[in-house]
DNA sequence: CTGATTGGTTGTAGCGTCGAACTAGTTGGT
DNA sequence: ACCAACTAGTTCGACGCTACAACCAATCAG
């Protein structure tokens, strides 16, 4: 009866247990270990993989608030790593980009990450690997079918 | 040959998406909608499963410093919701217990959360739902091999 | 051309974290 | 006994991350 009660607590458990050990829950340092502010890494990251954005639509990206956004590029652009460009047509929007060392300070951080998340699959036996894989897309779609208008 | 680096590359991107969509970058909510802030949540929760421990106990298992620790316990016992009790032995230790209403809290608490992640359980295919929590728990094993010492 | 909408910025406020410096108990060595 | 080293917590200062509300500027619809 309570079956599917007992695994949405197992399923929490195992989600929060995640969060901690994998130390998601510090603001200051990507959980990759280099020094760079996690929702900075987020930023660069979008914009090295998907080319020039608006700031709106970056913001819809980290569903962050426009306000988050604003300040966030403003740190990004102090750093050195995005540039605020301008476009034909609309004045209101705000293209942005990364210059030359935000392309690099994002590449460094794939590497990183990439690091990173290659030792976790490690631990993880190997024929384990794309069940877990798959099973975090199915995690994704089911979070993003309840949490989610776009 | 890059098919590991691959497959990393993906496990990061599912897990900063699920970490994106479920909310779980916004500090004063929990993902579950209730309005306590995450890390109190988390403190009362464990203090709820575990009963009393000391403060420095609590901040192995949440991972914090013993400031944040320190900082976050005033908050709770300002609610009325924990307790700093005495104990025979060590008089430097600090013994945290739930207070009635912080137990009561924990509960309101531990539904809410059930509730919000029974209904990400229903947006995934029954006959997934035994494969992701596995999944889930294998991936939390992993990322305690590596980051953890306990 | 005027009013509503959209994209961004600034002000205010709160949560969440850390490291360093400090106090107070405990333990161990002499 | 005593003093040094250690351990548990507190306080201070700093910073990151986020939201909401109030505001400005450009665009769009009538």
């Amino acid at each position: 009866m309570s079956e599917d009660l007992d695994q949405a607590l197992v399923l929490q458990g195992r989600i929060t247990a995640f969060v901690r050990t994998f130390g998601l829950h510090q603001p200051d340092r990507t959980p990759c270990g280099t020094p760079v502010p996690i929702s900075e890494a987020h930023a660069i990251g979008e914009l090295d993989r998907d080319g020039p954005l608006t700031q709106s639509a970056l913001g819809k990206r980290l569903r962050l608030e426009k306000s988050t956004v604003s300040r966030l590029v403003a740190q990004l652009t102090g750093r050195g790593w995005v540039r605020r460009a301008e476009r034909d047509g609309d004045a209101r929007l705000v293209w942005l980009e990364l210059t030359p060392a935000g392309s690099r300070a994002a590449g460094e951080l794939a590497v990183a990450r990439a690091a990173r998340f290659t030792e976790l699959l490690r631990n993880i036996p190997e024929e384990q690997r794309p069940t877990v894989i798959d099973a975090l897309t199915t995690l994704v779609e089911a979070a993003a079918g309840r949490a989610d208008g776009d």
